[in-house]
DNA sequence: CTATGTGAACAGCTTCACAGCG
DNA sequence: CGCTGTGAAGCTGTTCACATAG
């Protein structure tokens, strides 16, 4: 496809910042927004909120600015977030349990449908927000994948056991990942991996702390 | 300070990555590294490396490469996590226990010192890897944090908290947010914020997955 | 008068290519 | 000869400034 291979990936980026920011103004009753105003609240500037949304056409109206309902329409459109995607996820440890529980997914269009774990003493039991999910083993992950057309998978094990969950899951099928485990991932080029490292987050706000002036 | 203001920012987010990939191949007894081999492990290419390690002064030698453990010594110093940094959390859900329970942070110089909730029903009760840690109410947090010298504070509360909490941080004397909640943060131009947003990776994925070949 | 869309100028980052060290 | 460090070239992304539409 590569429906938008033109278009810089900062902006692909700031995508999703703008939905947020957009959601937040139609909850509010707002009807327009101004690349201004949009700009003011991610902290980038109004003509680079123009430049972005530009790219997908006409999408404001001078004198008058960008509707809401429209763009936040078109915005999913773009990254693919009008419908909803299942998922699934491989470890059911601390942060597994957590993401199986975080109700901010589906509000965003991801559905986690099953979530798996090698250690026999957690399969089987209750996840989810209200226990909806079972663990299951890894052998039945293919099946999983297969007959519910799965693309991505989550994975949320410990760093040495990353490479391995994600070689079973491009087997069973899945088409991208996204990765919290703390360790690089070596795949073949076209799959698409997110790494959501959260020490990585820590350590550039550390980074930044070291910075400022005392 | 702003020891560092002429660094491109992409060279110090994969700063971070390099010095996990370092920290691997000491585990794994590797003495020296070359640029190429660390390229391919991030996926840049070895002039890029070469490029990012050399604003920081000549690290390498010229036919042998990159000594591992005293380039992990260097990247440490420049990110700033060749010291223990005390770190606040609020939020005491789903993804705050499981932050709190989160064993990578220490591994890499952040420790979770104290737990807050706005919530009188989870004050009182214990967290962390094994309890050790007790939700405290948010009253405290201007005092742990003053007498602490803490300066990270980490959101885990749901998006409509989110700026009270990020004000009431900053009141208390944080001087730099990691936050989890998917809301952006209106905060002093000073003050350094790293996001975190979950769904926000699975947004940029799902943009990738639509646009590979069906 | 307000606010978009956009070519042109500018800034920033990456890659190239090679001198020079071990 | 392998591999770093680095100017120069090339490319990508951002900002400017203004014509144009409401």
């Amino acid at each position: 496809m590569a429906r938008y291979a033109h278009v810089p990936g900062p902006t692909i980026r700031r995508l999703s910042l703008y939905l947020r920011e957009l959601e937040g103004l139609l909850a509010e009753g707002r009807e327009t927004v101004s690349s201004k105003q949009l700009g003011q609240a991610l902290r980038v500037t109004d003509a680079q909120v123009r430049k972005d949304l530009a790219y997908f056409g006409q999408l404001g109206r001078p004198g008058v600015g960008y509707p809401v309902d429209p763009l936040i329409r078109e915005v999913r459109g773009i990254l693919g977030t009008d419908r909803l995607w299942p998922a699934v996820l491989v470890g059911a440890g601390n942060l597994g349990r957590a993401l199986a529980a975080y109700r901010g997914f589906a509000r965003r269009g991801f559905e986690i449908v099953a979530v798996f774990d090698s250690d026999p003493a957690v399969v089987g039991q209750g996840l989810g927000t209200a226990g909806e999910l079972t663990v299951l083993p890894m052998s039945q992950l293919p099946q999983v994948v297969r007959s519910g057309d799965i693309r991505i998978g989550i994975i949320a094990v410990p760093a040495p056991a990353a490479q391995s969950v994600a070689e079973q899951m491009l087997d069973a099928g899945i088409r991208a990942l996204l990765n919290f485990a703390p360790a690089g991932l070596d795949v073949p080029p076209r799959v698409p991996v997110v790494s959501a490292d959260l020490a990585i987050h820590l350590e550039q706000l550390a980074f930044q702390v070291a910075e400022l002036a005392p």
